[in-house]
DNA sequence: GTAGGGTTAG
């Protein structure tokens, strides 16, 4: 109400000259040990002595104090001392001298008084270049890029200042085609106009566009400065164009711009981009100055060749840090497995006193993520909070993400459901969110709803489909998402690949592969593992070698994958040959590809093999082997029939034995027909999984293979008593686009009749097989 | 101490 009085009666003053005191305004409360409060307080002082000039001699100076005392009060924003500075402005006839007038209009907007200040500005701008500027700027950086163009087509005469800040806000839009057409219409350029546009075409992906004006700016004797390299060197690096930067190096030497702190910031990056650590190095070695920018830049760099402790030190002995630096750390060791860290990282930095920005929050939710952890995700969030970032749609997103995963979806609707701006982030979000909860009917659901989608949206539903192994889903919705005429990327594809994997659909397999390389993307890591895991899952071992031999890069997953592969096809000689492969280009084994080893050993009965492979885990590679890897070694002992071994390895286990485990000795004791071991193993089997009938039909067919029908009975009778009922085995195949499944002696298929006419004809010792495991 | 272009993270 104050505040409008003011501004609508300010007019009046400056026209009127009536009688506006500052005593009039209520005493502002602010803390004496402000500086702000102080120099208001002697301002107030000078005004009452009469001390400051009130002629129209001193009318300058006059105007100069009121200018640099609003300004404070937008720097730390104190609308009462700002209202009463205007007052007095109004007063003095000094409101619309044009420095005092452009730091009302800050000071208003700072104070968040936006409506205040477009009135004023609607009163006085009149054809004021420089407020006009001013405006312009401010509604641009607050997103009302409309606002700006319309103000800057009314207004009477503009200078080169005013194209660019249009050019530039255009273009961090993504609007070329209006940005390059505003730029063609400013009458004279000057090095700073050419910079926005150069920028705004490497910021969108259009650095050849960029380098072109690049040069036709040098050819119009324009002379680039730090600022154009800077931005030109950041563009070639970000967009892989390292022959271009190189040549744009050379300009730079032969300027002398390298002794330039930016420039030189830019080339640090640059050098890290290409790979080359000493460069990048060299280029810090011999800055002339550096700043907390080229620290960063050199954090950057000690993570990218992969050692932390250096990037700690680094980190420590930093002259100056800032919340850049600080999301870097959270961001790096984050992406390294050390979530625990990162979170730590992010409680010092608040001890530090530094204030997270956006980015600094979408690290550390990001962590607490990884970490699956709702106590440290929601600390993360209480400080969200804190810092009044709850509604940043950005921060919102990493949020809901994380409430996901650790399975409260609802929670995470909360947050989507507060937030009264959303954009497709968010949306694709929460249906991750749904997704990765195992709520796929509130997924589609919200999926529906979503007028427009994109490809992560897509993504977002058929990555879900797969999570929770609906399979058949994630190919219908895929096909959907073709039909909608969405082009599919390498996170679908991947998605697909794997539905295709676990789904008895080779043919379907090889379309996707054709897909790949329609898109150019076959050659790419996670396709190309995504494709031998298709192959080698679908039987077609061959396809899947191929595809692995014709990666030209492949990492710690695509040789896993191969390993794996193999082993589950039965090739174990050929899976352990990989394996020491891999160890001979020393990629890092993880303890999933040892699992496959072991595997493959105990289908060879190679038992000290399987040992060495087991004992090298903890001691070459520091991995400690977990209850699915003593497992794997009880399946090997056992199936070699080492079985007294085996029940004594169990025994010793530092981790509890899961039920599995007690089921691979159970089954080694059928096979090897060890009764004694056996029922013990079987005891241990149904104790741990009481709902499960794997012990039991294992006991029984152990009885059975020993000729004791008595203990088969009485296995049997302790099953149904147990309620439960053993699910039959099943074959399918396809036959075009439909599946057809077969238990043992199914009637259920159609055709069923003429099937087993036709099996008994080919086949005919089907007709006296007795089918043994129908209880 | 009146208005425009930038480097480091995500």
């Amino acid at each position: 109400m104050r505040v409008k009085s003011i501004v609508n009666l300010s007019h009046n003053f400056y026209h009127s000259a009536s009688s506006f005191s500052t005593d009039s305004l209520p005493n502002p409360k602010i803390s004496p040990r402000t500086s702000i409060a102080a120099i208001f307080k002697s301002f107030k002082r000078k005004l009452a002595a009469g001390r400051l000039p009130s002629t129209p001699r001193s009318f300058k100076s006059s105007a100069e104090t009121c200018a640099a005392l609003l300004r404070r009060c937008s720097c730390s924003p104190r609308l009462l001392a700002g209202l009463a500075l205007h007052g007095h402005a109004v007063k003095r006839g000094i409101s619309s001298d044009r420095s005092v007038f452009t730091k009302l209009l800050s000071m208003y907007g700072e104070c968040g008084h936006r409506d205040d200040r477009d009135r004023i500005f609607a009163e006085f701008a009149g054809s004021d270049i420089f407020s006009c500027n001013f405006m312009m700027a401010d509604f641009a950086r607050s997103g009302d890029i409309d606002a700006a163009c319309s103000l800057f087509d009314k207004m009477p005469c503009r200078n080169v200042i005013s194209w660019t800040i249009i050019v530039d806000e255009l273009m961090k839009r993504g609007r070329i085609s209006d940005a390059v057409e505003y730029f063609e219409g400013c009458p004279c350029h000057t090095v700073v106009s050419f910079t926005a546009m150069i920028n705004g075409f490497s910021r969108n992906g259009m650095i050849f566009d960029g380098l072109l004006l690049f040069r036709g700016m040098i050819r119009i004797g324009l002379m680039p400065n730090e600022v154009t390299f800077t931005c030109v060197i950041a563009g070639c690096g970000g967009s892989g164009e390292f022959g271009l930067a190189m040549s744009v190096v050379g300009m730079i030497v032969k300027t002398s711009f390298d002794q330039n702190l930016s420039v030189c910031n830019s080339l640090i990056t640059l050098y890290i981009r290409m790979g080359d650590a000493g460069m990048a190095r060299k280029v810090f070695d011999e800055m002339p100055e550096r700043d907390v920018v080229s620290w960063t830049a050199l954090l950057d760099l000690c993570f990218e060749s992969g050692d932390l402790k250096e990037a700690r030190r680094v980190f420590e002995d930093m002259p100056v840090r800032n919340e850049v630096s600080w999301s870097t750390m959270i961001a790096r060791y984050s992406q390294s497995g050390e979530d625990l860290e990162a979170l730590r990282l992010f409680n010092l930095m608040l001890q530090h006193d530094s204030k997270p920005n956006v980015s600094s929050f979408a690290c550390v939710i990001s962590a607490s993520s990884s970490l699956e952890n709702l106590m440290h995700g929601a600390g993360v969030h209480s400080h969200v909070i804190k810092f009044g970032y709850e509604h940043d749609v950005f921060v919102a997103s990493s949020l809901i993400y994380m409430y996901s995963k650790c399975k409260k979806s609802d929670d995470a609707r909360q947050i989507f459901d507060s937030l009264l701006i959303k954009n497709i982030v968010c949306w694709n979000s929460m249906v991750g969110g749904y997704s990765y909860d195992g709520k796929m009917e509130e997924a589609m659901h919200l999926f529906k709803q979503l007028v427009r989608k994109n490809a992560s949206s897509w993504n977002a539903m058929i990555s879900g489909f797969v999570h929770n192994e609906l399979y058949g889903n994630a190919l219908e919705i895929f096909d959907a998402m073709l039909g909608s005429g969405e082009a599919p990327n390498r996170m679908t594809l991947s998605s697909v690949l794997m539905a295709c994997a676990n789904l008895p659909s080779l043919e379907r397999g090889r379309n996707l592969h054709a897909k790949t390389l329609k898109l150019g993307i076959s050659n790419e890591v996670i396709i190309g593992t995504a494709l031998i895991d298709m192959y080698a899952k679908s039987g077609d071992i061959g396809s899947a070698r191929r595809a692995f031999s014709m990666m030209p890069e492949k990492n710690e997953v695509s040789w896993t994958t191969m390993v794996r592969g193999l082993a589950d096809s039965g090739l174990a000689e050929e899976s352990l040959a990989l394996f020491d492969d891999m160890r001979r280009e020393n990629v890092i084994p993880s303890e999933s590809v040892f699992l496959s080893i072991l595997f493959a050993c105990s289908h060879r009965r190679l038992v000290q093999k399987g040992f060495h492979y087991f004992d090298s885990m903890e001691r070459v590679y520091g991995i400690a082997p977990k209850e699915r890897h003593y497992t794997a070694m009880v399946d090997l002992l056992s199936r070699a029939g080492l079985l007294r071994e085996a029940e004594e390895f169990i025994s010793k286990m530092p981790v509890a034995p899961e039920s599995s485990t007690w089921a691979a000795l159970l089954s080694g004791c059928v096979t090897h027909g060890n009764g004694e071991i056996g029922e013990r193993a079987a005891k241990m089997v149904m104790e741990l999984e009481k709902e499960k009938t794997g012990g039991y039909v294992l006991l029984s067919n152990m009885y059975a293979s020993a000729g004791r029908w008595r203990d088969v009975a009485e296995v049997r009778r302790l099953m149904r008593e147990a309620g439960l009922k053993k699910g039959g085995g099943c074959s399918w195949i396809q036959i075009r686009a439909a599946f057809h499944a077969f238990y043992s002696w199914d009637s259920n298929h159609p055709r069923a009749l003429e099937i087993y006419d036709v099996l008994e004809l080919l086949v005919p010792e089907m007709g006296t097989f007795y089918d043994a495991d129908t209880y």
